[in-house]
DNA sequence: GATGAATGAGTGTTCATTCAT
DNA sequence: CATGAATGAACACTCATTCAT
C-alpha cells in the first residue's frame, strides 16, 4: 500500500497547499480593506478561486478567520516557548526580546489582533466547528503560560519584584494589543509607519525597569 | 417673549432628551450583541421607538456610533484636563489617579474603544455629518495633550526620568486600550469581571515606577 | 348675516391663497427637480410650510399635482376657446396664433405635461378624489373640441385640405407634447433655453402649408 | 482548443439569453404598471427569478432601463441608417416610409420614450456603468444624423424647401415623440388600440406635403 | 476538485401620511 | 389653523452560502 499512501500523502500536501493560499489572500485582503467590509468573494478574487472554492476548505467566513489566527498564534506560541526555554539568557534580557518578538508578529501579521477581535465581536463563534475554538484557546493558554513562565523564572531567581507573574504575562499582552491597535488607528489619520516599534520599544523599557529590582 | 423662549427651551430639551434616550438603548445593545450584527432596529425597539424615528435625531447607523464615542470622549478629556489642571498634586500621583479614571471611563461605556474602532475600520467616515468627524478628533487630541501635560510637568519637576512625553501619553493610552480590549476578550471566555481593575492597577504602578527618578 | 356672510367669504379666500401659495411652491420644485425626486417636504420647505399643513388643503400628493394640472388646463382651454370664438380671424392665422399660445402654455409651467405624465405613470389615479379625475377630462375635452373646432371651420370654409378635424386636433397636440418633451430632453444636454420656440416656429410653419389650399 | 472555446461560447451565449430574458420581463411589466411604482422585485417574479439573480446581470434598476433603452435605440438607430443609405428610394418616400418605422418601433416597445424621460428625470444616472451612458449618447446621436441625412439629400436634390435639415430631424422627433405620448394618455382614458397608426399617417403625410416643392 | 449560477434572508434608509397638542 | 413628532410600509441592494454540472 506504499503507492496509496503516498498519492494519500500528497493529497494532504495539496490541501494544506489550497489552504494556504486561501489564507495568504485572506491575510492581505484584510488588511487593506478592514473586516466587514470584505466579502467572500474579495478574497476567492484574491486567491484566485471561485468563492464556492473557499467552501471546500473553509466551512465559514468566520472560520477563514480564526484559522488565519491560530496560524499566528501558532508562530507566537512557538516563538515565546523556544524563548522560554532558553535557560542562558537572564529574564530581563529576555523581555528586551519581547520586543523583537512582538515586533514580528505585528510584522508578520499586523491585522492579526483587529482580525481576532473583530471575530469575537461577531456572533460568528457559534457558526465555527467546536474544535477550532478549543484550538484557539489552547495556543493563547499555551502562549500566556509560556510568556508568565518567563516571569515566574526572574522572580524565582530574585531579579524581579512583583509576585504576580501571571498578571504580568497579562500586561505584557495588553502592552502588545494596546499598542497594536494604537498604531492602526493612528495610522487611519496619519500613516507614519513604524510608528509602533519606538513606541513599544519605550513601553517595554518602561515596563522592565518598573519590575526589576534594582 | 418669555413664553415664546421657554417654549423653544423646552423643546430642545425635548429634543436632547430623546437623542440620550437612544444613545443609552444603542449602548446597551451594542455592549450585549457587539457591533456589525446589531441592526438599526434592534436599536429602536430597545429605545421604544421606531426604526424610522432614530433618522430624525442621527444621520446614520454609524453617526449613532460617533455620537456615542463623542459623550465618552466628552466625558474623558474633561476629566484629564482637570486632573491636569489641578496644582497641588504631585505627578506620580495623578499617574496613580489615571487608574481610577481609565476604570471610571470604562464603566461609564466598556465599547468605547472597542465602537471606535469599529468605526474606524468601516468605510463609513464619509457618510457622517462632517462636523462630527472634527468634534472627534478634536475631543481626542485634547485628551491626549492633557495626558501629555502631566508628564511635561513632571520632568519638569525633574521627577521622570524620560523627555518624551508625548510618548509616555501615548504608552498610557497603549495600556489603556490594550487593558480594556485584553478584559473584553477575557470576558467572552470566563466573565470573571472587574479584572480590569486589578491589571491595571498593576500595569500602570510598573509604569510609573518605570519613569520616576528614585 | 351680513358679517358671517363676510367671514365666510374671507376664510374662502384666505383658503384659495393659500392653496394657490402650495400650489406655486409645488411648481417650481418640480421644475427644478424633477419629479418622483420630490418630497412632500420639499414642497411644503418651499411653501414656508409644514408637510403636515398642506394635507389640510390637499388630500394628497397626487392631489397637488393634478391640480397644478387642472390650473393650466383651465388657461389653456380658456385661452383656445376665446380664439376659437374670434369671428374675424381666418383659420390659417389661427395656427399662428397657436405657436404663441402654446409657448405661453409652457412659460407658464413647463412641467405640465411631464406632470401629467408623471402623474399617469403612477398607480396613484385611485388615491385621488373622483370629482378631480372628471374635472381633468372635462378640461382636456374641451380644450380639444375648441381646437377641433377651429379645423372645422377652416374645412367648412374650404381652406383646409384634409377632412379628419379631430385627427388635426390631435396632431396640434402631439406636435406640442412632442416639441415640449424633446426641449426637456435636450435641455437635459445643453441648455440651451428657448430652442422650444423656433423649433416650435417651424414645426406649426409646415403644419400650416401641409393642410391649406393653396 | 476547440472544445473550452465552444463552452466559453455557450456560456456566454448562455448569459446573453438571461439578459434578454430579464429585459422582456421587465418590458412587460412597466409597460403595465408604469415606472416608477414597478419594483425590483415584480421584474424578477416576471422573469422567474430571485431579485438578486437581476443584479448579476445588470447593476441597477436603472441599468434595467437604459438597457432596454439602448435596444431599442440600436434597433431604431440601424434602421434609420439602412433606409437612409438606400440610394434610389426618393426622399418624400423615405418620409413616408418613416412612418411605418416608427410604427414598428412603437411596437417594439412602446414604453421607450417613457421610460427614456422617467430615466432622465430620475438623478439615478450617476449610478449608471459610464459606457452606458456612452453608448445610450452615441446611438441616440447617430439616429439623429441619419435623419437629417435624409432631409439633407431632399434638399441637395432640391425637393424640400427648408434649409434647416437639423430642424426637420427634430421635428420629426417631435411628432413620433409626441404621438407616442398622446396615444399613451389615451390610452389611459380610453383603449382604443391603433391610434397611433392612423394619426402618424395623418401627421406624416401633412408635414410632407409641407416641407415639398410641389 | 472546481465553479457559475442562483437565492434567502436580511439591512439601512426613505417618505407619505397621521395626530395630539 | 398649524405643526412637531412619529411611524408603517416599502424598497433597492448585499452577501454568505448552496448545488447541479
Amino acid at each position: 500500500m506504499g503507492i496509496a499512501e503516498r498519492k494519500q500523502r500528497e493529497k494532504e500536501m495539496q490541501q494544506r497547499v489550497r489552504r494556504e493560499q486561501i489564507l495568504n489572500a485572506a491575510k492581505r485582503v484584510f488588511h487593506t480593506r478592514g473586516f466587514s467590509s470584505v466579502t467572500v468573494e474579495d478574497i476567492a478574487k484574491e486567491a484566485e478561486l471561485s468563492p464556492a472554492a473557499l467552501y471546500l476548505y473553509f466551512k465559514n467566513k468566520d472560520d477563514i478567520y480564526v484559522s488565519l489566527n491560530l496560524q499566528l498564534l501558532e508562530y507566537l506560541s512557538g516563538r515565546l516557548e523556544s524563548l522560554q526555554i532558553q535557560k542562558d539568557i537572564a529574564p530581563e534580557e529576555k523581555i528586551a526580546t519581547l520586543k523583537d518578538l512582538f515586533n514580528d508578529v505585528y510584522r508578520f501579521d499586523p491585522l492579526i489582533l483587529i482580525n481576532l477581535f473583530h471575530l469575537q465581536a461577531s456572533d460568528g463563534l457559534e457558526k465555527l466547528p467546536p474544535e477550532r475554538l478549543s484550538q484557539l484557546n489552547a495556543l493563547a493558554g499555551k502562549s500566556l503560560r509560556s510568556l508568565a513562565a518567563i516571569f515566574d523564572q526572574g522572580q524565582a531567581e530574585g531579579r524581579f519584584e512583583t509576585h504576580h507573574s501571571t498578571a504580568l504575562a497579562d500586561i505584557v499582552w495588553i502592552i502588545f494589543t494596546g499598542a497594536v491597535l494604537w498604531e492602526e488607528s493612528k495610522r487611519m489619520i496619519n500613516p507614519e509607519k513604524d510608528y509602533l516599534r519606538s513606541t513599544l520599544d519605550i513601553a517595554l523599557d518602561i515596563f522592565r525597569k518598573g519590575i526589576t529590582n534594582r
